[in-house]
DNA sequence: GCCAACGTTGGC
DNA sequence: GCCAACGTTGGC
């Protein structure tokens, strides 16, 4: 089993939006990165744990936990015209975007990237990184359980 | 809104 | 295959 932190702009996609969502689950749609895409196709797996994290906002940090819940399909938004993530060069034939599904575990306290940042243990993170823009990056199985005992 | 960092695009 | 130009990300 795999570690996650993946990002979501609450304006987009909050942790109290998913909380709402039917079966507390959303498809991971719009991911237009190929690393990111790579991660979600070739490695995660069904129960892989998931930090799921609030970007570009007042208040960046880890909202809550999360898991995968479906393995890796065609991102829908990569046909549809009227979509942003809409992609020309894209067919149903031969899709070029994937999501997996996440499901909501619980939304925590927030953990903000300024404490993130704080904690010795936690300063390999992809996420703390200068320059890293990755919106799904792997996450240290130590990390993980340091974040979550934090929660 | 600014801007550093990075990925992608496309002309050559 | 190089690389300049451009677009995007995301914290501040």
């Amino acid at each position: 089993m795999r570690y996650w932190l993946m990002k979501s702009e609450p304006s987009d996609v909050s942790i109290d939006d998913l909380a709402a969502l039917p079966a507390q689950t959303v498809a991971w749609y719009g991911i237009r990165n190929y690393q990111a895409r790579n991660f979600m196709r070739d490695q995660m797996r069904v129960g892989d744990k998931v930090l799921f994290y609030h970007s570009s906002c007042a208040e960046p940090g880890i909202a809550g936990l999360a898991e995968v819940s479906r393995l890796a399909y065609p991102d829908e938004t990569q046909f549809d015209q009227a979509n942003k993530y809409f992609d020309p060069k894209a067919t149903r034939e031969t899709p070029r975007w994937f999501n997996v599904d996440v499901r909501l575990v619980k939304k925590t306290r927030l953990m903000p990237l300024k404490e993130i940042r704080a904690a010795p243990v936690l300063a390999s993170m992809r996420i703390l990184q200068k320059g890293n823009r990755l919106s799904i990056t792997p996450v240290d199985p130590r990390e993980y359980e340091f974040i979550v005992s934090q929660l």
